[in-house]
DNA sequence: TGGGATCATCTGGGATATCATGGGATATAA
DNA sequence: TTATATCCCATGATATCCCAGATGATCCCA
């Protein structure tokens, strides 16, 4: 499995074209689709982005839900029918859907923010911003967290 | 397999017809029909749509229900009674049955809107509204789900 | 260790192809 | 025929591809 790790900023040219980062254009070679799934977070001014994989692992999930359930409905209509299929082009470079970069406040830079299995496209300037204040937050109360168990283990 | 994302706005013309977004186009290129099947949703003003293949699925899901229940009857009369068989003409359009636009109010212009396996055609305005109180409501409660394992974990 | 060459990445602009959409012509059915 | 539906073509807007320059990193050799 790749990982999205690690923090770049590239500009936004005025089609709306930004590179994605090397790293991350190696984490979704191999898949079915060779681009990147983009949709608007609905807690933060960012936008949420992942490989083509997750989409299908969440597709799946939601058709173990009851069929038209409020539930199924909620999450299709937050996820699904907001998530932009984004190629990348030949050199490297997707263009950002007008209506994801105005919810980020995104307009001549980009941040794209690793999280492991996905990662965010920010406002730089917004991004420094939040992740000041998780850092405080999360020396203020010690933070910790548990390691998932390697694949074999019990 | 591919996946129906992201909204579309199109306009539908005079005699009814509308064109199908290239990406959904795409996802129902190389199926034994080629075009969409379209049914009146039962919960809401809009129109439930899917590729053939999960037609069928669901055909082998219904029989797998009790025969002559009550279930399986509903879920017959409503869904394959009421679906329609919407080839794709050259230009990548279909013509939307009058019974189906008047059901989801749909007059001038058409949201294609992806569900992942499924997707739905709404009247533009009221699938705004729509979409809204579901992000609203995501947010609010702070929806997270569990991801379907991924294969060969356990 | 330092300098230089090579390579990959990021960026900008112009040419090209695709898509959505309207109108008209042709086929089909009552 | 009359009405309805399907096919075919034209157009404008938009997005995609292709090429070239700039920047910075890496590698190699002296």
């Amino acid at each position: 499995m790749a990982l999205f790790l690690s923090t770049f900023i590239n500009k936004v040219d005025r089609k709306g074209r930004v590179s994605v980062p090397a790293p991350f254009r190696a984490a979704v070679r191999g898949q079915s689709f060779k681009g990147i799934v983009a949709f608007r977070s609905y807690r933060e001014a960012t936008i949420e982005a992942c490989a083509m994989d997750r989409m299908e692992r969440l597709s799946q999930s939601v058709d173990a839900l009851d069929q038209f359930s409020d539930e199924q409905d909620e999450l299709a209509s937050t996820i699904f029918a907001d998530a932009h299929q984004l190629p990348i082009d030949g050199d490297g470079r997707i263009v950002l859907p007008a209506l994801l970069a105005a919810h980020a406040g995104i307009t001549t830079a980009a941040a794209f923010v690793g999280r492991g299995e996905t990662f965010q496209i920010w406002n730089p300037e917004a991004f420094e911003r939040h992740q000041a204040e998780a850092r405080a937050r999360a020396g203020r109360r010690n933070a910790t967290f548990r390691l998932a168990p390697r694949d074999g283990d019990k």
